[in-house]
RNA sequence: GGGGGUGUAGUUCAGUUUGGUUAGAACGCUUGCCUGUCACGCAAGAGGUCGCGAGUUCGAGUCUCGUCACUCCCGCCA
């Protein structure tokens, strides 16, 4: 028996003909006379049909079928009677009658029915996946990562770029996410790091001259997990010669437009907007705003700077930061909305959200009635308050101010439902702080990564004033959600040694951690930088999810372990013992 | 490390507020009937460690404490 179509094929055009399909019984009708059989393949469905007037045998036989058993059928295309066709079928027209079935396997009842109409929990999806994955839900996640797996290549193909794989076992590198280490037989004591990304290797193809290299490769990260990060996920990863970051923005644009036309036959903008980092924070309060709506953040602290606030008043005058969303035409928010908002920005540290109602006479809140009239005038202006409106105010420490009323404008946004997962809205975010300050370390910090250049005019500030340093690092975000980032790298060795000093890394270190970088920079580099794609982040939007489980053919649970295969798992003694490896409980 | 949610039949859930007879429903499953269904229909039936462990009580799915799993978030994630 050989398979000659798919059950998504045929149609009324193929009557008559003799054909054989093959696949899983998706749902049996049984009429003691005739029975009927949803036939599913990873195209489709086809009605298939015993009867015995066609086959008294064959119609015996099919008694035994049950859901999910694996089938193989030869028989002739038929027109369906008129009004027994059905339109919400693409084969509805058409329907198999048997002449031969062959039972290939037997199904155990399974855990959950293979119906996207049915629901079943995470867990047991989880470990029943390839049960999941036969649902049209996941399976089209799957197909349409594809999809997009070979635009990208097709695309980066005719731009010149090489696909080339890099170590998985390598070395640990400092700073960064904690690594997964990887235990040495033959050197005993000693550990491999699986890479949290290529970044380094795909630097040494700059300067061994490959010019344009990209990898779709998988990351790993021992953090903790969220519904947009699995410990180990895919990065699109790309690094170029001999071009600035408009080139490889522009680049990268072509490669995801391209990509939303393969998979989702849309025609995205032939440019996306851009923002710098402050601008960023100042509008939107996060370095990954939501253009999909409006809502902005608005500064106001000039304006309360005097107020008989003192909250508000004290806050600027210590270098805090007030700033303020009117949220158009919700006056009518109740104090139990009010409260779970109030909530809401606690969770990022706020220590307090004030409001005010406008109403036509009056304003109405507890803190109305200590600004002045110009004071009241002035904020009128500025957050063009009406009557029907809210504003919400939160006065803090700059980072906390703008991280809450940020988290805060996306969940009004939610709330208000002014997002719609149908709209695709991209902005590169541009020129990031090269430094941060850590705090509890007392040291600056890359927030990208310590191989970032800087802005050629902010360089002499390295030494002056190292937090004022813009960086050329960009990201493109997507609905709010940072999908790609990247950043030309420092390809001087000088210039790179200074940095590592601002990070408090001295060449000592620098050679230990970091020496065949600075020897390889030392060897003829050219400038170059890249850009690295969350696939799994990317394919999440692209496919209206809202986790990258759903696009990972095998994602782990929260704690990191497959339910699937149960791993992780202890290790035979005799394993350990190779690898000189002893474990012992740590208590708690 | 911290905060929230969930856990009851194979599956999805109700029941928990206010402790009380035999823990229900739908789908699925099994058997029988049925020749035009397409989430077929009809009839009958099987199916329960109420996540696990202690405790309170005459009595716990329900209350208390602990614990485990899944999940969302904070921290963390250059």
């Amino acid at each position: 028996m050989k398979r000659t179509h798919t059950c998504s094929q045929l149609r009324d055009t193929d009557i008559d003909q003799e054909v054989v399909l093959m696949g899983w019984v998706q749902h049996r009708r049984d009429h003691g006379g005739v029975v009927f059989i949803d036939l599913r393949d990873k195209n489709g469905i086809t009605q298939i049909v015993f009867n015995p007037v066609i086959s008294g045998n064959v119609h015996g036989k099919a008694q035994e079928l049950r859901n999910e058993y694996v089938i193989g059928i030869r028989g002739k295309v038929a027109a369906r009677p008129g009004d027994m066709r059905n339109p919400n079928m693409e084969t509805g027209a058409i329907e198999i009658l048997v002449e031969e079935l062959k039972i290939f396997s037997q199904a155990k009842t399974p855990a959950f029915q293979i119906d996207e109409r049915v629901d079943a929990s995470e867990t047991v999806r989880l470990q029943y996946r390839y049960l999941d994955l036969r649902r049209p839900q996941l399976k089209k996640n799957i197909l349409d990562r594809h999809k997009a797996t070979m635009a990208i290549r097709n695309y980066l193909d005719n731009n010149g770029f090489i696909d080339i794989e890099t170590p998985f076992l390598t070395k640990s590198t400092p700073e960064g996410a904690r690594d997964y280490l990887v235990p040495s037989r033959v050197n005993q004591g000693e550990f491999y790091a699986l890479p949290q990304s290529p970044q380094l290797f795909k630097q040494l193809l700059m300067i061994a001259g490959f010019e344009r290299y990209y990898q779709i490769v998988r990351c790993f990260r021992d953090e903790d997990l969220r519904a947009d990060r699995q410990p180990e996920f895919t990065q699109i990863d790309m690094e170029l010669s001999f071009v600035d970051e408009h080139e490889i923005m522009k680049i990268a644009e072509e490669m995801i437009r391209n990509l939303f036309k393969q998979v989702l036959g849309s025609d995205l903008a032939l440019s996306f907007p851009q923002i710098t980092y402050d601008e960023a924070i100042d509008r939107f309060g996060l370095d990954r705003p939501d253009l999909r709506f409006g809502l902005e953040l608005c500064n106001v602290s000039d304006i309360v700077k005097d107020a008989g606030f003192k909250v508000f008043a004290n806050m600027v005058k210590n270098g805090g930061l007030v700033k303020a969303i009117n949220a158009k035409g919700c006056a009518n928010f109740t104090r139990k909305q009010i409260d779970e908002l109030t909530a809401f920005t606690s969770i990022y540290k706020a220590k307090g959200l004030a409001w005010i109602k406008i109403k036509e006479d009056q304003w109405q809140s507890p803190i109305a009635k200590f600004f002045t009239d110009d004071e009241k005038n002035a904020l009128a202006q500025r957050l063009d308050l009406e009557p029907g409106d809210i504003v919400f105010f939160v006065a803090d420490q700059p980072k906390i101010t703008n991280e809450a009323l940020g988290q805060l404008r996306n969940e009004l946004g939610r709330r208000l439902e002014l997002i719609s997962d149908d709209v695709f809205e991209f902005i590169w975010v541009t020129q990031f702080p090269l430094f941060d300050y850590d705090e509890t370390e007392k040291r600056y910090h890359s927030p990208h990564h310590p191989f970032t250049a800087p802005l050629e005019t902010d360089i002499d500030k390295l030494t002056t004033a190292p937090l004022e340093i813009k960086s050329r690092a960009y990201d493109l975000v997507l609905n709010g959600i940072e999908i790609g980032g990247g950043s030309i790298r420092i390809h001087d060795t000088k210039l790179q040694e200074k940095v590592f000093n601002c990070l408090g890394i001295d060449n000592e270190e620098a050679q230990e951690k970091f020496g065949f970088l600075l020897e390889a920079l030392a060897s003829g580099a050219p400038p170059h930088g890249g850009i690295a794609f969350g696939l799994d982040r990317l394919m999440m939007i692209l496919c209206k999810e809202d986790s990258i489980r759903n696009v990972i053919a095998f994602p782990k649970t929260q704690k990191a372990t497959c339910l699937l295969t149960d791993a992780p798992s202890k290790a035979a003694p005799a394993q350990l013992q190779e690898l000189a490896i002893k474990v012992s409980k740590i208590e708690g």
